[in-house]
DNA sequence: ACGTGATACAACCGTATGGTTGTATCAATG
DNA sequence: CATTGATACAACCATACGGTTGTATCACGT
């Protein structure tokens, strides 16, 4: 699985075609050339974000007959989630922080 | 605010650098001068990290005196978060569905 | 075993990115 | 108003990225 890390999450999640991809990965039905047809660009190129994708560990590919069949990996997307939900619970700590300053400084103002 | 998309978001959150950034900034006490004295390169350098998360929507400055305070945008983060919710509500979705085919098969099957 | 469908990989090209140094703006202070 | 501190911006360089075309691998059907 390569090295999934944080670097490599949101770098490939910063691309639509990419973010397209894993959506559609999470029925896990299609291959790589049946991806390739919803987007305007060539076979190569679909191949390599996919690529991409894999080596962030944000998906994995299940051979199937002659395709392979490309499955978003939700623990990958559950890395990222977990990261932005330390920002907001700082964020809401933060917040907290400042409403006791200030219900402090109306106590000291009265 | 330049134009907020999830591209520029997630593009924006993949370098540590920049997240640390965010996460220092969700103090709201540092300028940018401050902030670069964290991190071994250039002041340059961590100014333009600084300008490709405010161009992204993450972080706001404010001018305080002679410096420019560096704030976290919640409201940046929180659309990032929103759209991984979205692929975890989809994946339940998902699992759901094949808890029911595997129930309904399980029906047939007997 | 051969041909074909599906995937992989390499080489190449233009542009974006992350870093540097140097110069310019802008605000407080003597 | 000249100086200094803090921020901004431009030019430049090396490397990475997103796309292309072409070739190679690999698995199935006949």
């Amino acid at each position: 699985m390569a090295t999934p890390n944080a670097d490599h999450i949101f770098a490939a999640l910063a691309d639509a075609t990419r973010r397209d991809i894993v959506l559609r990965a999470l029925a896990g039905r299609e291959g790589v050339a049946e991806l390739a047809g919803h987007y305007p660009m060539s076979f190569a190129a679909v191949q390599k974000h996919v690529a991409v994708l894999e080596r962030a560990g944000l998906i994995t590919k299940e051979r199937s007959g002659r395709r392979k069949v490309v499955l978003t990996n939700i623990e990958g997307l559950n890395l990222a989630r977990s990261l932005l939900d330390q920002y907001e619970t700082l964020w809401r700590g933060r917040v907290e922080r400042m409403t006791h300053l200030i219900a402090s400084s109306e106590e000291t103002d009265r």
